[in-house]
DNA sequence: ATACGTGCAAAGTATTTGCAAACGG
DNA sequence: CCGTTTGCAAATACTTTGCACGTAT
């Protein structure tokens, strides 16, 4: 299984870099390892305390910001203001959001061609080495 | 020059949607037409204060805001926790940013490749009409 | 003249930080 | 044990809103 892969990354990364595992680093490393989309700093709180897990949310930021500087989760703005945050896969695996801008609803997309066309892109700008691509559009139910 | 264009073009779009042109929003759109490429709410504040049009911020928000619905203005967020604006030019001309990760400048590029392969996913995910694609990397100052 | 636009200050969110107590190794 | 990690509450950063006054039409 791919996502428990991810949680074992993720704890050899913390450890190696000289971080322990406390209670809420666990907490949120093994939950986001379930997860498939990205999450906000809310959700992941709320359904924390909802398995009975109980980290404080200023707990949550501190640890999604480390996992981001480890480049263990990436950080997801799809517009609006608050920001999401889901797992890097080790694979090296790609993919994108797309944002019903009805509804709110948030699903993955991925694309190779599109992956083509954004690497060339990057080289043809020279120092660019990371791209965030969000689609927005309304889903069915909100056409 | 195309880019007085976007002035008057906006103007209209305002008078026509049955907005009044007060001095902040006058100020505003005539700052954002000399732009050219994407600014924070407190950039044009800033800048508006030191030519000496004193408009509040909240007005440059709520200029920003309108423009926004009335698809003058496109909001873009590079990461971080501050929204940038820029104003959409007629000819339906399509750009994004390349962001420096080091210190934080803010380029523009297009290519016509990627923008074929974004429509094609659009088209294959279904109900998209709408993309942010944003780059990330380090300029050559900050390699 | 009068409804719309504006500036200021206060309120609202999302996120970050200070700190003492709890805890991992 | 001792430095790291945590939860709480207070602080911060950005944005929005309430309201009285100004202004375009």
């Amino acid at each position: 299984m791919e996502q428990q892969g991810w949680a074992d990354h993720a704890l050899d990364v913390l450890r190696d870099a000289g971080y322990r595992s406390g209670g809420a680093r666990s907490a949120v490393v093994d939950f986001l390892a379930r997860q498939s989309c990205c999450l906000t700093a809310q959700e992941i709180f709320d359904r924390l305390r909802s398995e009975r897990r109980s980290v404080g949310i200023a707990s949550v930021y501190r640890v999604l910001e480390l996992l981001g500087e480890l480049r263990l989760v990436q950080r997801v703005d799809v517009g609006g203001s608050t920001s999401r945050y889901e797992p890097v896969l080790p694979g090296g695996e790609h993919h994108h959001p797309v944002v019903c801008d009805g509804c709110g609803k948030v699903e993955a997309f991925s694309d190779e061609a599109l992956e083509r066309s954004l690497r060339e892109a990057s080289r043809r700008v020279g120092y660019t080495e990371a791209h965030d691509v969000v689609l927005h559009g309304s889903c069915g139910r909100c056409d």
